[in-house]
DNA sequence: GTCTATACAAGGATAGAC
DNA sequence: GTCTATCCTTGTATAGAC
């Protein structure tokens, strides 16, 4: 068998692993999930996933790595040129977007920030944080020239972060007192343009519609 | 000993383990959560624990129950009569101050809520949708009488929610994003005075300052 | 009421047959 | 590469001494 087929069946095993761990850490925490549960909903004996994955450990952190790329393409650079109005509202659409597609992933991110980020802080530290501050930045020279309202650009971010992310991590909540089972296309359209109004409205700005 | 005396000793310890259970089931979720770990935390043989609540299952029950009952006092009634501006302030404000004094309990709410409210399906069927009902009831007489902007009350709370929230829930985060190692007292009147102004002007009311 | 000892199941990880 | 068997640790829970 030629390396390169060696190295796609590989990946396949290791993604089939990956999407059953994420299933299993979403709904007990890294702590409480066990390989054995892993394993069953991969459909694999317990042992074949040490294999692809020295240990527990570090199937977890291969998870995350897989989230936090997902993650880095939203953190779309920001630049002083770009309208205000629309570039928050492109941001906070991806944001919405995200939440309601890939919940899993917004799951397991704020469980680590509950648990004290134990395996996020270096990325908090760096990627995140820089990323806030230049984005900070721009926001700023956005108000000192007269294009928004004067609002703390940081806890702007936090808003849109946690407006947005809310409809993933406690989705649960939500479609109960939606009395939905699940969310419609539609829903993400409806989330963006409520934030829209209340965020940009927030900032003196005119949402698109 | 009197049974008075006994039923204060027995409260007191009650509370003594409820304490260190909220700390490492922040920590670690339910399924990861060990006795051991908890009764470490509290200074006890792990027998000791086993004795005031009869299991694991239990003692976590007792724990969400504490919660829930610190939390349902912030569901204050909102009344026709109420001045809209004045009591979304007043609420937002009670989120906030509760969310940085009381980062666990918002912690813990959230962990069962990204775990699909295994332990809290009830309570939101029941206390939280009820109340939630009558909330947005109220909110649309506010519209439909010109008092404030046509806005989906639902959604304005989901905004409220997660946005105060967040600074338990992702505690770790903001302060790292803050360069803090803590909140402090005037933190949350900041948070208070941005939110409102976010929300409120949203809404097409005006913040009192 | 409090703690030690222990029963019994489940968890992470490895050895080694296939 | 894949799976079975197994080692050792940890976990929940109980029995019973103090």
């Amino acid at each position: 068998m030629a390396d390169a087929k060696k190295g796609r069946i590989r990946a396949e095993k290791s993604q089939k692993i990956l999407d059953a761990a994420e299933q299993v850490f979403v709904q007990f925490g890294y702590k409480g999930s066990s390989l054995q549960a892993i394993a069953t909903v991969a459909g694999l004996p317990k042992a074949n996933l040490l294999y692809y994955f020295p240990n527990k450990q570090q199937l977890y952190n291969a998870l995350l790595m897989d989230i936090v790329t997902r993650w880095n393409k939203n953190f779309t650079e920001i630049t002083e040129e770009d309208d205000p109005a629309k570039t928050l509202e492109r941001y906070i659409y991806a944001k919405v977007e995200q939440a309601i597609q890939y919940p899993n992933a917004s799951k397991i991110f704020a469980t680590e920030l509950i648990q004290g980020a134990p395996n996020l802080n270096e990325y908090l530290r760096t990627d995140v944080k820089n990323w806030l501050q230049s984005s900070c930045k721009i926001i700023n020279r956005w108000i000192a020239q007269g294009r928004m309202a004067k609002v703390d650009p940081e806890k702007l971010f936090f808003l849109i972060w946690s407006s947005t992310q809310h409809y993933a991590a406690s989705e649960t909540e939500v479609l109960i007192l939606m009395d939905k089972t699940h969310y419609q296309e539609q829903d993400i359209k409806q989330i963006h343009q409520f934030l829209c109004q209340m965020i940009l409205t927030g900032c003196g700005l005119k949402p698109s519609r």
